[in-house]
This record gives structure tokens, sequence and C-alpha cells, in this order.
DNA sequence: GACATACTAATAGGAATCCTATAAATAGGA
DNA sequence: TCCTATTTATAGGATTCCTATTAGTATGTC
């Protein structure tokens, strides 16, 4: 770990900007929606079908447990998300989205999708590159134990690292991998980190 | 505004994803020295000691103008900031830090800037490609009124965009501008927005 | 110069978020 | 069978952050 540079400092900035930009973009469409931001997010996740706990949204998004058990029940409240028992293990509860769940978060993805629109003051290298960066971000904040969860290429298990003549290549799919063609959430992650670890969320802020 | 490419939604995703992580780290940071979130992010936009009013500060963040001055007491209270009458206008108030919230903002950026550190697997010249190209992002964002402020280079009235072959340069420096000199937020930014408009927050979300 | 309008910040009041702590139910192993 | 760990739900509360309003100041108009 080396001392920032200038350009990390400004790429940190950046990032932070842009990240506040979106949430507040997001914070609104949910409002609009009459949602709050944590039920919308939960909608967004949830859109890929996966099956998941509630322990595992929770981690994903980064709050606490009991706040996802409340946001859902909200939204169970609504009819966009059903609870049911866990298959195998009667502890857990099953999270799904009814059809109108999906469609909301059908429409959000729709409105949120065109403030990253490509134009043509972008090339789509330039863009490609740039997701790969920003993953390579993700997987070192992995690394440093600030996320958890984390499905991207670069940490997964069937996932060859470029080398100095050959392209980087996905064991799984058995086929090279372009920065285009990087996933963010893949289904078909294995992941390499050994163990995850509770977060160890601090005392809480005071006055 | 063309269709959203399966592209552009990663970059979206991966966007978010990082955001949210940051917005994490920073929290905990944020506990960490007996700080809310909103209270540490003023600190870092104040540590650029360009004088503020307390509205100003509000639209950078995202939040509404009491959340800010109710934060602000705080900080006040614990002695980081301080509120002084604005010389010209006596209906404001000008915000600056003490050497305790210096130092403190110091810290935290000292802290924080690890988080995007740079390390072999990426080269500077990728780094400097994003930093591009999110600047884009958040011009376009600042266009669609998501965002209404913003200092960084291109939107600034000295920037010269690249031309087929020459590369981009500032009048004001009179200086040519590689991607690794894009500023985030440059003191001297002159704006070309032609006005800001107020941001319209809708009405509150609901059970 | 007086007045009307717009702007800036602070206060009041309240709703919603999201936390910690704890209880209940189940899984899994000794 | 019992003991421990895990998963979720509930209780209770503190904090954040909002809208609405008030007070004070700036600015333009007659």
């Amino acid at each position: 770990m080396t001392e920032p540079t200038p350009l990390d400092r400004k790429l940190l900035a950046a990032t932070e900007r842009l990240g506040r930009a979106l949430r507040a973009a997001r914070q609104q469409l949910a409002t609009r929606h009459r949602l709050s931001l944590l039920q919308l997010q939960i909608l967004e996740q949830l859109a890929d079908q996966r099956p998941r706990r509630i322990g595992d949204l929770a981690t994903e998004l980064d709050v606490s447990q009991p706040t996802v058990s409340d946001a859902l029940a909200t939204l169970q409240q609504k009819g966009l998300a059903t609870r049911s028992p866990h298959p195998s293990d009667g502890r857990a509860t099953t999270i799904a989205l009814t059809p109108a769940g999906t469609a909301l978060a059908e429409l959000a993805a729709t409105e949120l999708a065109p403030l990253l629109a490509s134009d043509e003051t972008t090339s789509a290298d330039d863009r490609a590159t740039t997701l790969r960066v920003l993953l390579t971000e993700i997987a070192r904040l992995q690394h440093a134990g600030v996320i958890t969860v984390n499905r991207s290429c670069l940490t997964c298990h069937h996932y060859q690292p470029p080398r100095t003549r050959t392209p980087a290549h996905c064991h799984l799919l058995d086929q090279p991998l372009t920065n285009h063609d990087l996933r963010v959430d893949c289904p078909e992650h294995a992941s390499t980190a050994p163990t995850r670890f509770p977060a160890g969320r601090p005392a809480r802020p005071q006055r």
C-alpha cells in the first residue's frame, strides 16, 4: 500500500460525489413511488429473482438485520414482497417479489438507467476501462473488510487474471473476458474469500 | 439519449455498489470519531477553507438547510466549527473550521485515502481515464438537474474540450489538461450553467 | 425615503429511519 | 437428549432529517 497520489484523492472525491448524486436521485425516485430509500434498494436487490435470506440482504445493503426486517414488513404490507419459510432451514425466511414488486423494480431500473446512459463524448472502451477500475476498487474494499458481499468477476474462483500475452479468462464459461464482459453481480459467482466475518459495527454516534 | 447498453447498466451497478461501500466506510469512520455521517461530510467539505454559507453546504450535500443548521450546531458545540456573520450580507452566516476541526478533517482524509490507493494491478492511465469518465457522468447529472453544485473542469467556463488533434485546455491556467490534470473541485471554477434552480424536493415517503 | 418582495438562517415540531438488546424458534453436534 | 450457534422478529429508543414558520436583512420600486 503506497502513499495516495493526487490522482487517487481526486478519484475518491469523484466517486464520492457521484455516489451522493446517485443516492439523491434514487431517493427522489423512491419518494415519487411512495417508498423509502431502503425499500427501493431492497426491490432492486430482489429483482434478479435470486432467493435470499433476510440476513443476506442486510449485509448486501450495509444495514442491520432488524432494519431490513422493518422495511420488509412495510413492503409486504404494500403487496410488493412476500416472506415464505425457507425450504430446508426452518429458522430462515425466503424473500421474493410479488408481480407488483417486480413491475415496480423494473420501472425503477428503467427510470434510473438514463442517468448513466452513453453519449458521444465517452468511448465504449473508456467506459469499459472504468468498469474494470471500479470493480478493482470494490475488490480492494472487500479485502479491506468494508464489503462482505461481492459477486464480481474479479473475486470469482473461475476468474483467470490477464497475463502479459493472454487476456483474462472465465474458467466456468471457458471464454476470454474483455473489460466489457466483466460482471458486477454474477449469478454463478464462486467466492475466493475464505470466510466472511461479522462486520463489527461500532457503537452509535452521539451529540 | 440512446437506449442504455448492458455496459451502462453494469457501470451504474458498480458505481452504486462502490458508493454504498464508501458511504459505509465513512459512516464507520465517523462513528469512531463520535460524529454523525453528516457531521463528517461537513468537515470534509469545509476542509478546503473556502468560505461558505449554510445554504451552500446544504445543496452540496443534498440535504435540507435546517438539517445542516442542526449538524452545524452540534459541530459548534464540539468546538470543531464556527459561525460568524457574513462580511457583506447581514442575513448570511459564514462557516469555518476551528483548528481542532481542521485537524480532525485531515485525520479523516488520511484514514479514508487508502481505500482507493493505487496498486500494481491498475495503471495510472486507466485510473485517469476513470476520473474523466466519472467527471463526465457528474456533468451529465448536473445537466439533468440532479446536482446543482459542481466545480469540475468539465463544466468550467475556462475549459476547452479536446479536438481531434489538440488536447483539452484550461484557458485560465493557459495549460493543456490531460486526464490526470482534471480537477473535481477547482477553487477557480467559473460556472457555465445559466441558473441553478431549487431542487424541488418532493414530499416525504410514507408507510 | 418608505414600502413591498425576496432571500437567508434559525426554531419548532414531528415522523421515519435505523440502531441495540432481547426473545423465540430451529439446526446441528456432542 | 442437551447445549450451543444461527436466524428472525419484537421492543424500545435515540437520532436524523424533514416541513412549516418566524425573524432579520437585502434589494428594487414608487
